[in-house]
DNA sequence: GGCGTTGTTGTGCAAGTGTATAAATAGCCC
DNA sequence: GGGCTATTTATACACTTGCACAACAACGCC
């Protein structure tokens, strides 16, 4: 009768797992936080039971280490998207790129509740800053050289510390707008945060009104 | 011989010690996040010992929203600080603004990372979350006040709606260098990140260059 | 179908958690 | 100085935490 029935379980690939459990982490760490992200409430997320996660990392922290690593990667991808538009002039792409970054799917409460959380900690874990630091510039360049292309196009000439400049600058409103963004979505109507981004950025270059063409 | 020695202790006033409790638990949130201040690690920097945390506290959740005001409050606090200048232009006064807050004390990698851990709970935490809103339209109002003097003194005559996505950008690139400056300080030279500032928001506004009076 | 490998479970444990409560003592009033 | 009171310490407790380990069973292979 009572028979000390055990669990039924699947035995999945070892990727498949690794992702789950990663998904079950960051699911915890943006919903509890860092101090509600244990062993026990990630298995029981993911659907396995706790022991396993010791299966596939050498400890906790190093889950915690892979999935901000895994958050990383998809917000520089999906930022990074937006500009690889084809068949637009730079000011086109430029304006693509700030709108993308300045709407859902970026513009999140989930994410950025992620993103404080890990980021908090990045002042006492020099691992943590570091990995801030690539995903920052990467992302900064990529900026600086849409912002090259842009100016080139209207026959300017600016020099390397004036490129620096505006990339710092547009950077940070970009940053800036997303925080609001995330943090007080519904106190903007939808399009405005982008449309200010946009203004903002063309202001810091210096564009006029852009001249309908055709 | 062994007296069953009792540890030495004095009395401090109420208002001190809530204030040290206070104190010690930013400081332990700054170092080891919130998963790091336990009531014990609290207590240890207060120089007292665990249990009289609840002599004051009705819980450590209610240190921690107390910690979270207090910070709050100094932050916001010395942000406005900087637009009490007399005798001076609404322009200069929105340049001493920026520089201020991209400057020490405020741009300040423990600050920073106590925002971060707190704010990262907001999307939890509705009081977290209102308390933040406050904070930020508060400083948002006070942005724009100033944008208004600005522009009325270049005889501007800005709607509701344009002082209001001025006020946005101005706050957001205050907000993204500050962060940059915060996570990545050594990056920037001395006063880089608040002229940077500067050129961007009078960028924003519309406003040439400054034409020396006498 | 049986068998071995190994992914997965369940249990146990020592350390650490917040909180409750009793015992002690510092500082004030007389 | 002697007591009163409330601040402070110390200890206890129930619970959670990350991790170790042995038992188990799902799946591939023959």
């Amino acid at each position: 009768m009572n028979a000390p029935s055990r669990r039924k379980f699947r035995r999945e690939g070892e990727e498949r797992r690794r992702q789950d459990l990663i998904d079950a982490t960051l699911d915890s760490v943006a919903e509890h936080g860092l101090q509600g992200a244990t062993v026990r409430t990630i298995a029981l997320r993911a659907g396995v039971t706790a022991g396993l996660i010791r299966h596939y990392f050498p400890g906790k922290e190093d889950l915690l280490q892979e999935a901000y690593a895994a958050l990383m990667g998809r917000m520089t991808e999906q930022a990074k998207a937006a500009l690889a538009l084809e068949d637009a002039s730079p000011r086109q792409r430029l304006a693509a790129f700030v709108t993308a970054n300045l709407n859902a799917p970026i513009i999140d409460q989930r994410v950025f509740s992620l993103w404080a959380t890990f980021i908090g900690r990045a002042g006492a874990d020099p691992s943590l800053a570091r990995a801030h630091r690539e995903g920052y510039l990467g992302f900064r360049n990529e900026v600086e050289a849409v912002v090259a292309e842009v100016l080139a196009a209207e026959r300017r000439k600016p020099d390397a510390a004036e490129l620096r400049h505006h990339a710092i600058a547009i950077n940070a409103i970009i940053d800036g707008l997303w925080i609001e963004g995330c943090l007080a979505g519904e106190m903007f109507s939808p399009g405005e945060l982008a449309a200010i981004g946009i203004k903002a950025v063309e202001a810091e270059l210096g564009l006029g009104p852009l001249v309908q063409e055709k």
